[in-house]
Formats: structure tokens, sequence, C-alpha cells
DNA sequence: CCCATGTATGAATGTATGCTCATATGTTAC
DNA sequence: GTAACATATGAGCATACATTCATACATGGG
């Protein structure tokens, strides 16, 4: 966690545009923060993935424990199909896992990291 | 943080199918973790909010200190234009706050919890 | 074996969204 | 004033994506 050491609120006036008159007209020093694009398609596609209300209240759903798709659709209130689709969604993007039995399937959550963005996300969305 | 203790994986066999049991077939115990659409809405917004990569590039720019429009552009290596759209997006999501100087303005980041966001978001994302 | 139940999936559709191009607005310098 | 620079914005376009409908697949019960 601690690998990052940034203040994030000095707001200071200390603009490259002004470096640019000592480092010369297109010698811009790049903040060394900006994250490679790689990196940055990898980022944006975690957070893509937390990013629509139906999947955000499955995942409050197996928050507590797994669940079957049929009672996760009468939760949710929506049809069978759409959530069966969002599931297939998430297991792709890691988000939740599979356990078959029987003719029913269970989900669950897949990593207790997304449990922990959820809750991040929650808090900063109810300060807002 | 700890506000919501909740075990992630206990993996129990305890659906509520099995519950419907006992409850009665429609009386479905719907998990008490279950949020609300609004705050689903919210909640998936802010996530939202995140889930571009161009968006993620020009946060981690801003983690260090503000810059300007014409600076971003080019650490960018995209149009002017696209990132112009992209900060006002950023400005209607609360993302950013501008500051206008003379013919630049310069933007930082609005809330330190969208740093905070972004690196346990990248934590995630490299650890998969 | 047949049927009900639980789940998955493909096609179609509507909508959201990110980028480009062109252009407008605002500011400084000459 | 006029030119150069910095930023913003609207229209158009292409793509991504969430849902619905119809249907297929799988499993268990009678």
């Amino acid at each position: 966690m601690g690998t990052m050491e940034t203040r994030l609120f000095p707001a200071q006036r200390s603009d490259v545009c002004r470096d640019s008159v000592l480092l010369g007209p297109s010698e811009h020093a790049i903040p060394a923060s900006l994250v490679d694009t790689a990196i940055a398609a990898r980022l944006a596609r975690v957070f893509q993935a937390l990013s629509d209300p139906t999947r955000v209240r499955i995942i409050s759903l197996l928050l507590e424990h797994e669940l079957c798709v049929h009672t996760s659709t009468e939760a949710l209130g929506m049809q069978q199909s759409a959530v069966s689709h969002q599931l297939r969604t998430m297991r792709d993007m890691r988000l939740v896992r599979a356990r078959k039995d029987g003719r029913h399937v269970y989900y669950t959550l897949d990593d207790r990291h997304i449990g922990d963005l959820f809750r991040q996300g929650l808090a900063h969305s109810q300060h807002l």
C-alpha cells in the first residue's frame, strides 16, 4: 500500500509550463506519476468492471455469501437472462467465481480486494 | 474502513435457495447487503468516472501537482480537444477542479479520495 | 422417458460515450 | 487592431455495452 508516496494537495503553482521556460520550448517535464498506457488500460478495466449499477448490486449481494443465479435474479428484480449475462461478464473480468451444484450455479466474489474497492468507492460516493 | 464486517471467503453452502425451503417458495431472504438502486447508481457512477484509460492517465498526471491543459495534452500525446473534453467530463464528475490563470487553465484532483481509489485500484490491477 | 426447473447464450436493439474535425472564445504580445 | 497561443465546445461518427427475446443446454423428479 505505501508504495507510492504522493502528497495530493500541495496545490503548488508549479506547472510544467513554467518549467518549460527553463527547459526549452518542447522540453516539458512529464510527471513521473504518469502511468504507462498498458497499465492505464488494465486499471481502467478494473474500474469499468464496477461501473455498472447492476454489477454493483450483484457485488453487494455477494458480499455476505455465495448466491445462486435464481436467488440473485429475484433479489435484483431483473430478468434471469440479464443477470446471467452480467455474471458471465463478471466471470470474465475475474470479479466472481462459479461453483456448480446440481442444476444450481453458485457465485462468489473472486477476490476480497473487490469487496475492498467496493467499500471504498461506497464511502467516497456517500461523502460526495 | 472497518464499518462493514464481512468475511468474504466462508464459501458456505448457505444459499437462500435452501432457506426458501424453510421460508416458503417466494419467501427468499434477500441479503441485507444489497444496496438500494439509487445508491448503486451513484456508486457505479463513481467507478465509471475511473473506467477510461485516458481519465486514468490524467488522474495519474495530477497525482503530483496541478497541470495546465497544454502540458497534459503533450504528456498524454493526444489531441487538445480530446483532453479538454475529458477534463470537462471529469469536472462534471467532480474528479478535478479548474483554476484559471491568464490563458492557462490549471487542473487539480478535486478530492484526495480519488487518489486513494486510484491507488487501491492500481494495487488490485497489478496483483491480478 | 418427459417435463419442470435452473442456467447459458446468440441475435437484435437502443443508448452511452470517446474521439476527431471544425470552430468559437478568451488572452497576451506586438 | 492583429496575430499567436490556450482552451472550450458542438456536431458527427464509430464503438462499446446493457438489456430483451428466443432458444438451447443441463439436471433432477415423477
